[in-house]
DNA sequence: CTCTTGATTTGACTGGATCAAAACAACAGG
DNA sequence: CCTGTTGTTTTGATCCAGTCAAATCAAGAG
């Protein structure tokens, strides 16, 4: 599996190193992560890199087409590899879980405002903000979001596609 | 019109003050400002208001439904006055001038993904990213974005309805 | 006018992210 | 296989948006 990231690496015109392996690693079990929890994670398999240095990373992974940058309101950033294929997310407002949903009506609608203002638009965002299952299941018993708060990223969740 | 933001105010059982009708004024002038330029726009009115007055005022604004908090990727958090009619935005990657667009396909579109995945979803975010017509215009001619840095908030436009 | 309660001020602090310079390693060429 | 160049990683400092807590102050009820 390591073959196809160095090839991509190279084809991105990015040296194939150590660290960037280990966090293409984390990225592929983990859909959506924060640096902080991708750092921690390649720790276990590198034990040397630096929180920065996952940074300097991600920034060129981002550059260089292999992972995309993705920034829910009220979080830290999060990175997934799902490149290319425009997929929107869902967000958890309870715990912050990331799911992937398709394009959600076919392809060009997505990309069309009624007014573009004289804008170039060349991405559409979308996002749906609402509660997922165990949220939901956790508000109806404890009256309140209860696992909440303690672990609002390292969790992930792929559906999508 | 400052009685209209009392009335408004008074029925979110805020009390009516003074930093929080002039932060109300300076919504009301700039329909898309960060945190920032509010405090430095709200002391030409009331010049003692602190910049931790702002985030407090804001807080309550929003907490009272008077006021929406927008958070576009890579850039501080911007506030906005429209509030119950779902519409969303077009983002210049340029100079990150923020436009309103009114919901993309009437109304419902918005609210459907295909795939909810267990997620009760409440709100669809949608986000334009492209470039403004200032900024395609810099772009052509000076060879690549020019006037962006500059300036990356203070300024916005309204558009949609 | 006075009192209560909520709002603002002040000042310190957090967490995510970026920057710059120095040490280091990948990989092309000999 | 060895060497040099150049892009990466490390180290450490720094920035910015935003938050928190205690003290001061003012809105509005009585």
């Amino acid at each position: 599996m390591e073959t196809t990231w160095e090839t991509e690496l190279r084809t991105a015109g990015l040296r194939v190193t150590r660290p960037r392996l280990s966090v293409l690693g984390v990225l592929a079990e983990h859909p959506h992560v924060d640096a902080d929890t991708i750092a921690t994670a390649a720790r276990t398999v590198h034990p040397s890199i630096s929180p920065q240095a996952v940074y300097g990373v991600l920034k060129a992974l981002v550059g260089g087409g292999l992972a995309r940058r993705i920034e829910p309101a009220g979080g830290p950033a999060l990175y997934e590899l799902r490149v290319g294929d425009n997929h929107h997310h869902l967000v958890c407002r309870g715990c912050g879980v990331v799911a992937d949903v398709d394009c959600v009506v076919g392809q060009a609608p997505c990309l069309s405002p009624s007014e573009t203002a004289g804008f170039a638009v060349d991405e559409a965002e979308v996002v749906f903000w609402g509660l997922c299952a165990d949220c939901q299941v956790a508000r109806r018993t404890h009256g309140y979001g209860t696992n909440s708060t303690t672990e609002n990223s390292a969790i992930e969740e792929g559906v999508g596609a």
